[in-house]
DNA sequence: GATGAATGAGTATTCATTCAT
DNA sequence: GATGAATGAATACTCATTCAT
């Protein structure tokens, strides 16, 4: 849907070029204020009026979700890498470590992570298309005595999220503080850590539930609002 | 702004009682639904029109406020019953465990610790009263040789709000699942766990002004509105 | 919920006095210019702001449903007029010119009988209250042969909507024209107008889906808009 | 605007075409959709952008008129047909019955003409085009002794549009139940009916009037909108 | 000339805050 | 002092119309 043919059709150049903008100004405009950050907002940033802002997407949800497509994208990528990785441990630390830093400073991604609004089903299916990467990245390392007994999916993803919430904390040093705090996690994870992970283990349908809408007070992030 | 002076008058009494209920009230329904909850239903649950509301706080910065510096009273008891601990380690994992079960159920608290809106001083407050109970805490276990090198009073807090972060998934059962993710966590804390912890260790100011507004963007929580 | 005690509480009087504002300020608005017509509008004419409306009725629908009630008051009056009348074929005529007297220049209450926007109960409710009263106008008027052979309810009701229908024309009229318009119908329903009426008579059911669901194009009226 | 001179440039020819699709695409889709369906829709079915439709029509309310138009010329071989009835009732029957059929699928012609817009003079020309021919019929089925006493030219326009009225419901039946409604007023407009009609009779400047804009609140059926 | 992208005022609804009763 | 009614700016989204390509 971008570029395939080098020039395709000539007026379509702006409204890619538009596009581009919205994409570029709401993954700032979500980044620093979150979800709830309005489509004037990002079209004021983008230089453009709301009715274009509107007119590439039809509504809130979907710049969020063509948003969010990007950086799982991104996070296939780092997928790949982690899968590739010389050996089994340092394809955990990858992961983690990469996904991280992606979430770092983005409000808003975290927001989706943490508490993906009821209903956004891109949530899903980004889980639904990355959890077996990650479990795969579970089992190798597993096989390779490399994990901590009982360590699951679930708990790689968890990390992420603990991580993330935190990871904003002095974004601008060149030596993010997140690092730090990543230490202290990444230490658990490993096979000298300790005995099995306590607590019952959640099965893949827990955990998916758990993520999914296991949480009280439900994920009114989009204010639906208006006629 | 409440008890300067020693004799209370009559009138005082149900004023006060009101103050009560709405804090009741307050906790309840942000513990629920998170800071976007309206004072109307706050008021409501009170038991109160929202008037009396605004009459015993300003606005609903300053009921969070409140609600922050009681939950900061909680946080003093357990701060003591960790001072108090046989053992300088049990006294670190008291505080966490405590702090962050007392987090766990509270959607509200939790949005306020990651995000507090901005030019509220409640972490200022809280920092600085809490800020020396946890440093000893920290000393004595170091003394002891309980807590790993490196680690600092803002580790511990950035331990919380870490698993804080996650602590609302899987509410509703018996054995909650952050007590497994908190496993994580806790390990890399003690003595054992390595080296040093990574990263330039934070200085106290730098680490006030971290959790205060050292975030790009800022924390826009609270809405501005009205007239 | 209006005045039962002469004095309830006092706090309700301007309450009521606004709502009593609002619903006549409804009454005129939508008259005049449709169901398309704003609360921004309705409030502007009530002489309060929006959120006054909104907090009487909790949104458009249902202003226009309490509206609404009222006229099925009028209509009720109107139908127990009817049913006392003298002899059978005035009550037929005295419900007709009423109902068509009463809808004549008001065009909302006119799109909501002809165009019932697709999901608005209280027309279906209205018609569920009222048929049965018809009905027994009917019979009474066919028990005493003064109704042409094969009129039904649906039949009276369509004369009200097709006279309704150019009822606005010259409404400033001493002698509004729609009674010549009229005059043109009523003729057909009496029992000497002729044979029964062509067409397959509709049943009951029949034509309640026909007035509900059985226009093409549905009965876009009330937009949805907004979030 | 269109054909002043005898000569037409080849450009001319697909920009014909173009409205000629555009007209017929508006017919279609206003027919289905009433007057609030929107440009985009017609220049999709139409098979051209937006843009195209705006060259050859100023806007929304000129393509209205322009296909009002088309309507009046159906109007016209209506009238032709009527005149040329082998006997004067006939020829009133055939105008009446043949222009509600004409209307009774098409929602937007109805609104139309119900509610033209405010300052369109759509109904004035069809009036001076078709009001003579309308004229001719009744003086004629008057001389033959076939009309009511009284009956008028603007009591058939107003009997068209009463009976149209009602005409969508059960567009889909094989035997339209709008041939009922109309049987029931018909019986009015006929000699036999009783005797004359009652009210003071409309002058046509009256009738234009009252056709035109004699409602109040005047008739705001499109929006005004636009940069 | 055609295209469809851009624009922005307009619409329904919410909620923090103020104020008359 | 308490109450809850009133306020209006803010928000997501639509669509008639304009304009660059």
């Amino acid at each position: 849907m971008t570029e395939n043919a080098p020039t395709e059709k000539p007026l379509r150049r702006d409204a890619e070029e538009n596009r581009r903008r919205l994409l570029a100004a709401a993954a700032e405009v979500f980044a620093e204020a979150g979800l709830d950050a309005t489509l004037d907002e990002v079209a004021a940033r983008a230089g453009v009026g709301v009715g274009t802002a509107y007119r590439r997407f039809a509504n809130k949800e979907e710049l969020l979700e063509a948003l969010f497509r990007e950086r799982v994208a991104d996070l296939d990528a780092i997928m790949d890498r982690a899968a590739a990785a010389a050996e089994p441990w340092l394809g955990i630390v990858t992961y983690l470590e990469e996904t991280i830093a992606l979430t770092a400073g983005d409000r808003g991604l975290r927001e989706l992570m943490l508490r993906p609004p009821q209903g956004l089903e891109f949530v899903d299916e980004a889980r639904a298309r990355l959890g077996p990467k990650i479990d795969e990245l579970v089992e190798r390392a597993h096989r390779a005595g490399a994990l901590r007994a009982g360590v699951e999916s679930s708990d790689l993803v968890m990390t992420v999220l603990m991580v993330s919430a935190v990871a904003d904390y002095g974004q601008d040093r060149a030596e993010p503080p997140w690092r730090r705090f990543f230490a202290l996690v990444v230490g658990g994870l490993r096979a000298d850590a300790g005995g099995a992970l306590p607590g019952a283990a959640l099965s893949p349908a827990e955990a998916d539930e758990l993520l999914r809408a296991g949480r009280p007070g439900g994920g009114r992030v989009l204010r639906r609002r208006g006629p």
